[in-house]
DNA sequence: AAAACTTTTGCAACCGAGTTGCAAACTTAC
DNA sequence: GTAAGTTTGCAACTCGGTTGCAAAAGTTTT
C-alpha cells in the first residue's frame, strides 16, 4: 500500500489531498490512507500545505530535505483549478518579528491563477 | 446580534475563530455566529486567517482597509496557546511567481512561540 | 394600529475532512 | 508452526462549517 501510495506521489505535480487520493485508489480505506501520509511525513517523505481549500495537501520533499524553515518553500493555489503548486525556488522570506517571538515554522500560500488556466 | 459580535471582536487582541465565538456567548446559535461573520467579512469589516489550526479565524480589518494584497499583513500563530496575532506591520512580501501565475492574494502565517508564551 | 413585507434568528439536519479503537490479515523472527 | 509485531479495513465518531426552513423580530405601508 505505501508503495503505491509513493508511487501516485511521485508522480504528481502538485500536491494531493486525502480526499484526492482515496479517489485514485477507490479500493484502499481512508483510514490506510490517512496513516500512510501520516507516517511519510513523520519520516520528512512528504510535507503538508495547509492551502485554505479545507484540506490539507501533501507533496514530496527534495531530497535530503531536512523540513528546516531555512528549507521552506512558497506553494500557489489556483484559484480556478483548485491545484497546489510547489515553488521550490521560491523560499520563504523570514520576518522580522517583534520581541519575545520565536520562529519555529511558516506557512505561505501565494492564491491566484496557474499558468495553466491562465491561458 | 450583530452589534454584540463586533463588540467582542474590538476587544479582542488575537484572532477568533467561531466555535471561540460560540463559547463567549453560550446563547447564541452557531448559525447566527457563522453567518454574522460571513456578512461582515463580506463588507470588509474583519478578514479571515487561515492559522492551520482546523479552523478559520478572524480578526477586525484596520480601518479603511480594503483587503487589497498590499493591505496584507502576516500573522503568528503560537504553537503553546494557539492564539493568532496580526502582525500589522508586517506587509505580506509578494515573491516573483514564474512566468504565467498570477497573484492575487495570500495567506502567509508564521508559526512558533509567541512573547507571552515565551516569558 | 393592523396588515404586508423584509430581515434576522434558532433549530435541526447535514456534509466533508480528519481521527481512533479494534479485530482481522499479513510479516517476520524464532 | 507458532509467537510477536506490523499493517490494513471497517465502523464509528469528532468537529468545523454550512444550509433549509419556519418562527420571531423589525420595518414599512396603509
Amino acid at each position: 500500500m505505501r508503495q503505491l501510495v509513493l508511487q501516485v506521489l511521485t508522480e504528481q505535480k502538485t500536491a494531493i489531498s486525502l480526499p484526492e487520493l482515496e479517489q485514485k485508489f477507490e479500493k484502499a480505506d481512508k483510514a490506510t490512507l490517512y496513516r500512510t501520509l501520516k507516517t511519510f511525513e513523520e519520516h520528512q517523505l512528504i510535507h503538508s500545505i495547509e492551502d485554505g481549500s479545507g484540506s490539507l495537501r501533501y507533496a514530496l520533499c527534495e531530497d535530503f530535505c531536512t523540513c528546516e524553515p531555512e528549507h521552506l518553500h512558497v506553494h500557489f493555489s489556483c484559484n480556478k483549478c483548485g491545484k497546489t503548486y510547489c515553488m521550490k525556488d521560491l523560499p520563504v522570506p523570514q520576518p522580522d518579528l517583534p520581541n519575545g517571538f520565536e520562529f519555529s515554522s511558516a506557512n505561505f500560500v501565494v492564491k491566484g491563477i496557474c499558468s495553466n488556466c491562465k491561458k
